[in-house]
RNA sequence: GUCCCAGUAGCUCAGCUGGAUAGAGCAACAGCCUUCUAAGCUGUGGGUCGCAGGUUCGAAUCCUGCCUGGGACGCCA
């Protein structure tokens, strides 16, 4: 399926073969043989800096390491047309021709699994994302997380990785408590009473539809009734009407779950002491100031964390160490947390929490993601949930739509801050990188639908050696890549490379189109060849955009 | 004060497990539609890779210090 590694593979092989053969260095001394592809086409096909890796082990200078190697390579078998040395050792491989050659007839076949590979091997990987609290609306920020991580999902899942996307319901402490003490003030509101909003309240216009739709759906019924018992009821109506909001909104952002964490389990079936109790016994608790204690110093933490306040309440932390333990009950290889910027000193603790437990600190993996700033006319605007004057998802996806947003989300590192110009994603002008792709997706629809119309059989055999043009090449190329790239993303966790992939193969289709003619009546044999590239360009480009969770339409 | 992220072209950002002349989009300028979608293509200009040291054959990339911007440092979540 891999066409490309295996060229390179077998190419290293023979690298490696000559590197012995020349006596350079023995078998355990020698490197890892690093392909790389060179910016500059007149630097060959593949380049490698083997020779200067030597130049230690095999005390020559790596010009003359280089000509050994070269001298002693099989050139037959590693399929090279010919090599270079070059600048202060590099060695520059030409391939022959035809080592591009089965790349279009391996995409035909796997068709929407091209890019899968078993690089993950089947590994369990849970990947925790959004878990925002059901107080109020998914903001910019929150959309962020969302894309990433279901991106990176996407991504690892093509790689060949088992993952489970799940969603941590905070459903039990103050935040909660706070929600149903607002939901009570603004339904008492509706109610024309004088009811005042307590001090954290949540003060989003979310609440007080809440209030409102009580009211109207129960008129005065609870503000007679006990308010213990009034509360209560508020507070799972208010839980479930934003929780429902939430899933709703994200389910349009094409964000969807496998799994919905509620933390009240984690309370019902005592899984918060169970793990004190095993914290406790593996000696890492204390008690000081009427207050249970983590002592998450024993593992780099700069300071340690309480368990129990002298209230008896748990604080934030303990049942999320909780909830980690049952994650890793579940055997999950790697845990993957994303989480806004906002909480990255959580990091620390929550790793000790993991070692504590008796893990390596490498079985959680947090991937932080930076604020997003919103611009409007050269203005910033702020996001607070506390103003609800925030901009919600829910507006941006009526404003921008899916695929923009998703696009522009996943479009850059997830470790850079990232600005949003609200007019220039509103206009639907060519600065937005996203029709680009999606019009090089059309284009080639419409040609292809161009040359049935023209009663040309799409499906015929092809001879691809026709296919020599620069623009072919460059694009063959760029379609090999494919899997790999997203290997890459999944193994440094990067789904921000599939969208500049997506770009570059997008300019490659661009520039070839308006290079070369696909249909061409007087030369039938080229024709098939091209229209089986397109057919392959097609694939990859819906494959790519797939992954991203944008769309790819057949006109635009 | 401590910790995290960022600092690369006028703007927004890639590149960062060290490699050849540092890339893209936008903006600017000059061209390309009787021909498969001009939401496109081609070309030009534009850089002390924040600063200063260090490591080595070689540093945007690694190390140290500093500067600037953002964020975090609760018995909040």
């Amino acid at each position: 399926m891999n066409v490309l590694a295996q060229t390179e593979n077998t190419l290293k092989e023979q690298i490696g073969a000559a590197v012995l053969q020349a006596e350079l260095a023995t078998k355990e001394e020698i490197p890892a043989i690093i392909l790389e592809k060179p910016k500059d086409k007149a630097h060959g096909d593949f380049a490698t800096n083997i020779a200067m890796q030597l130049a230690r082990i095999a005390k020559k200078a790596p010009r003359q390491i280089a000509e050994d190697i070269v001298a002693n390579l099989d050139e037959a078998k590693a399929s090279v047309e010919k090599v270079e040395i070059a600048g202060p050792g590099f060695i520059n491989f030409f391939m022959k021709n035809d080592f591009l050659t089965d790349i279009i007839p391996t995409i035909l076949k796997a068709e929407n699994d091209y890019g899968k590979t078993d690089v993950g091997k089947g590994e369990k990987v849970q990947v925790e994302f959004v878990s925002v609290n059901p107080t109020g609306n998914l903001h910019l920020g929150h959309a962020r997380g969302a894309a990433f991580g279901d991106v990176l999902c996407n991504v690892l899942a093509t790689a060949g990785y088992e993952v489970e996307r799940e969603y941590y319901i905070n459903d039990a402490g103050n935040q909660i408590d706070n929600l149903a003490l607002s939901v009570n003030a603004r339904y008492l509101q509706a109610l024309g009473q004088d009811a005042e909003m307590p001090e954290d309240g949540y003060h989003g216009e979310d609440i007080t539809e809440i209030g409102k739709a009580l009211a109207k759906e129960h008129g005065d019924k609870w503000a007679n009734k006990d308010e213990a018992e009034r509360i209560a009821f508020f507070k799972e109506y208010g839980l479930q009407y934003e929780l429902g909001k939430i899933e709703a909104d994200l389910k349009d952002f094409r964000v969807e779950f496998d799994n919905w964490f509620s933390e009240r389990s984690l309370y019902k079936n005592e899984e918060i002491t169970d793990v004190l109790d095993k914290l406790k016994a593996a000696n890492y608790v204390y008690e000081q100031d009427g207050a249970t204690w983590f002592r998450s110093t024993d593992f780099d933490d700069d300071k340690d964390r309480v368990l129990v306040k002298n209230d008896g309440a748990y604080t934030y932390l303990t049942p999320d160490i909780a909830y980690h333990q049952n994650k890793l009950d579940r055997g999950f290889n790697k845990l993957i947390n994303v989480w806004g910027a906002d909480h990255h000193g959580y990091i620390p603790r929550m790793k000790a929490a993991i070692q504590a437990l008796g893990y390596e600190a490498e079985k959680l993996e947090v991937k932080i993601i930076q604020m997003v700033n919103l611009f409007e006319k050269g203005e910033k605007l702020r996001m607070s949930k506390r103003t609800g004057n925030a901009v919600s998802l829910r507006e941006l996806m009526d404003e921008v739509g899916v695929d923009a947003v998703r696009y522009f989300f996943v479009a850059r590192s997830n470790d850079s801050q990232l600005d949003f110009d609200l007019e220039l994603a509103r206009s639907q002008s060519n600065d937005n990188p996203v029709f680009y792709v999606q019009y090089a997706h059309a284009r080639i629809c419409t040609m292809l639908k161009q040359a049935e119309s023209k009663g040309i059989d799409v499906n015929q055999t092809f001879d691809q050696n026709l296919l020599t043009a620069e623009k072919e090449l460059d694009l063959l190329k760029k379609l090999g890549e494919f899997p790999q790239m997203i290997a890459e993303a999944a193994e440094k966790q990067t789904p921000h490379k599939v969208t500049q992939y997506v770009f570059d193969l997008a300019s490659l289709l661009h520039s070839f189109y308006n290079a070369e003619k696909v249909l061409d009546m007087d030369n039938p044999e080229l024709t098939s060849a091209r229209i089986a590239l397109m057919k392959a360009v097609r694939i990859t480009l819906a494959n790519g955009l797939n992954i991203i969770g944008v769309k790819a339409p057949e006109k635009m």
